[in-house]
Order: C-alpha cells, then structure tokens, then sequence
DNA sequence: AAGCAAAAATGCAGAGTCTGCAAAAATATA
DNA sequence: TATATTTTTGCAGACTCTGCATTTTTGCTT
C-alpha cells in the first residue's frame, strides 16, 4: 500500500529476490534438520510459500539451492583483483582479494556456519559450492588476464554459468597462467577451508589461509617435518 | 563349458566387466552421436544389451557412466608416487607420476579422444571426471602424507568414494600439506588438460604439462610476457 | 551330469527431479 | 481505470533412481 521504501528497485525485483532468499532460508533449515538428502523441492517449496514450479524458476536444480550462498562472492573478488597495488604480484593480488572475501564472509558467520553444517554431511555439495561460486575460474581467470595483460577491454562480470556452449571461444583468448592461477588459487581457498572446518577449533581461519598461500607461493616445497610428531 | 580360460578371475567377474565396458561405451557411442544430454539411461541399456534396472545395479547415476574411464589410475599414480626415487621432492614425484600417468593414457588415445569429444559439449562432467578420477584427492593425500612422513601403515588402495560418512576422520588424520599437493596437483593437470584441449593442435601436451608445473615449481611468479603480442 | 547355493539380472511400483505449455494472478504503465 | 508485461501456478509428461520380489545365471559339490 503506502509502504515509503528507501533502497532497491521496483517492488518486482525486491520480491523476486525475497523469493529467493525465502527458499534458500528454507532449503537451509530444512536441511539441517532433516539432512540433505531428505529435503525435497516439495518441501523447500511449500515451506518457502511458493509453488513447486516456481522453484525452477529460481534455480536450475535442487542442489543448486544448497549452494546459492556467496553468489556474489565471484564477482567482488574480481574487483578486489583490478583494484589491488599495481606492486604486487598476480598470486599476491589474488591472495588479498580472496583474503578480504573470506572476512567478509566470516562477518555472517551465523549463516554461513548453518550451511557449513548442512553440508558436513554432503561434501560434494560444499566442494560444489566453493568451487562454483567462490570465484568462478574462468572469469576470474579473465579478470586476472585483464590484470597482469595491461587493460584488455573484458571485465565481464556477472557471469553465472561456467559452462554454456560459446564458452569455448572465452577459454581460447586465455593463456595458460591466468587461468592456472585462478584455478589453483580457488582449489587452494578449498582446502584451506576443508582443512579448518575438519579441524575447528584448533587454529583459526586465518593462519590456516596464510600458510596454505605461503606454500604455493614457495613453489610447495617439501614442508619442515610436523612439530608435534617428528617422523623418526 | 570346456572352456580354458586363461586370464581372469571366474566367468563371472568376467563378465561383469564386460558388461561395465560394453555400458560404457555404449554410453560414449550414443553420446557422441545424439549429444550427452539426449542420452537416456533406457538408450544405454538397450544399446548394451540389458535392462534399464541393470544400468543402476552398476553405476550410481546416469552422468558416472560418462565418467568412468581412468577409473584406477588413481591407484597408479598412488602406486608411482611412492615408487619414485627418495630424492625427489613431493612436487617433483608428484609431477612424474602424473606424467606417467598421462602417457599411459595417451596410448589409448582413440578411446580417450571419442570420450573429449563427448565431454566437449559438457565441460561439467569433464571437470568431474578428471576431478574426481585422475588422482582422487583424498586418497592421493593420504599417499602423499605416507611419502613424506615415512612409513605410516596407511596406502588404502582402490578407494572408489570420496565423501563416505565417516572419511571426515581421514581427512582430520591429514596434514595442511599433502592436501594441498593433492588438490594442486590434480588442479594443474585439469587445466592443463583442458587448456591443451581447447588449442589442440598448436602444442603438444607435454609442453603444456611441463609449463604447468613450472610455474608451480616456481611460485607462480608473474609470467614473461606473451611471446608474439607484447603488451605494451 | 544333476543339484544346490550364491550372485546377478530383471520387472515393477513408486518417489522424486525437471521441462514445456497455457491459464491465472500480480505488477507496472498510461 | 485500462492495458501490457512479468511472474506464478497447475498440469501433463519424460526421466532418474531405489526397494523388493522373482527369475535366470553361475560356481561348486556330489
């Protein structure tokens, strides 16, 4: 009625992203009460107050609900790329952007630990998630192109799928370094976090993300033997 | 009946796997002229000889019929990388095995070409295969701990799940490092697959192979510019 | 060779995922 | 208020995948 809103657009857009949060909430909870694996889109639909097909309409499959969270993330580190010191190195720049990221992501803790929880016990669905949203390689390889090449006109950003049909031409115009780095740089954020979250408690995210960037950028070098256990 | 078999366990284990093989490549066959996602489960079975139910008596899914080539070269690379001469760094025997590996597939080349083919038009399950059968991480990791470490009584071969319940205890047993080479590894060689793939023709594998791991090897630093368009 | 037990294949029912399509409801605009 | 656009929804239908009971095949013993 006479709502005075302030932010977003129109009322469409604002309901459809509410829509969308909606079942994401719902998938969340769901989940985590009844396990992954149990939670079906019926369900997710009816508790979300929508229909079944509407669900398809906001995402492609029902995993993709799972994993929907820090669909953004892809794009701010990116930017966090460009805008990085022109001294530092690639693998630097990258370990910074990704470094900010993850505090911000650490700010919604709540969430993101409901979510860490869900997906203990679906670790294809996490390792699916970081890998497809965290910094989704082919952009962000492009954005690193972009970076280290000078001021190719790409940029590109919002770019959902990794896999549609002319993609193929995208990957061509790219070298192999952008794109090594962009994909060891993601699969490096991946196990730090595997590591963490299989050990929390023990260490923070923190140390856990600097000493895995600190052995890539020594070229992995065989490490000191462990300081609790030395072998024999 | 009088049959003498030579090789082989019992006719049995025989024939399940031809029957593996013959759904597999029926699979690849259809696939390649029908396209991957026009392929049902139906079409397989019919086109191997037996009935839809039987398909799931041997895979878990549709999509892992696509997938299942190189299913134990996990256990030779595993095999390779504990094989290699001591004075070898981790990277290094990682490396050499990898490369082994890779030529050992490279002989089957026909095979393997009908499978890129068919993979081209879905560069998801690509990433899976070669995710999540060239080293499987997991066990890679474990193998690489046992290298470096010393002599922990683990190897576990012929591990086929990568996300059973109670793995989180195997991950917890793992240090930071062999996760990280593990993962890394089987990173780089992805991209290098897929980058050599996307211009075949203008290099051999090989190169890209090497290049890749030099960068690795070396930190990866900031690469000379590109060879023929400087930038400016 | 006949018989028996284990293993595998099969058919079938049923739950669940996902896709078009066309009608209905909601929203934006004039 | 009237109209155009977008979104939601219901429905039919194809496909994936699982559990269970039954039939067929295989391996081994007598």
């Amino acid at each position: 009625m006479s709502e005075g809103v302030s932010a977003g657009g129109g009322l469409r857009e604002r309901k459809k992203k509410a829509t969308r949060a909606a079942l994401v909430e719902a998938a969340v909870r769901l989940a985590a009460e009844h396990g992954v694996e149990h939670v079906t889109v019926d369900a997710i639909s009816a508790a979300a107050g929508v229909s079944t097909r509407t669900f398809f309409n906001y995402f492609d499959s029902r995993d993709e609900v799972f994993v929907m969270i820090g669909a953004d993330s892809g794009d701010r580190v990116r930017r966090a790329v460009l805008a990085a010191p022109r001294d530092r190195s690639p693998l630097d720049a990258l370990r910074e952007a990704l470094a900010s990221e993850l505090e911000e992501i650490e700010r919604h803790q709540e969430l993101w630990h409901l979510h860490a929880e869900v997906l203990r016990g679906a670790p294809q669905l996490l390792a699916r998630s970081l890998g497809a949203h965290m910094a989704d390689e082919l952009g962000l390889a492009e954005t690193l192109a972009e970076r280290i090449g000078g001021g190719s006109p790409l940029f590109t950003p919002e770019r959902p799928a990794f896999s549609t049909p002319a993609d193929q031409e995208r990957r061509r115009a790219l070298g192999l370094y952008p794109r090594l780095l962009a994909a060891v740089g993601t699969t490096a954020v991946r196990v730090a976090v595997e590591h963490w979250c299989v050990r929390q408690g023990e260490t923070g995210f923190a140390d856990v993300f600097r000493e895995t960037f600190e052995h890539l950028a020594a070229g992995l070098p065989a490490p000191a033997p462990a300081p609790d256990a030395p072998a024999s």
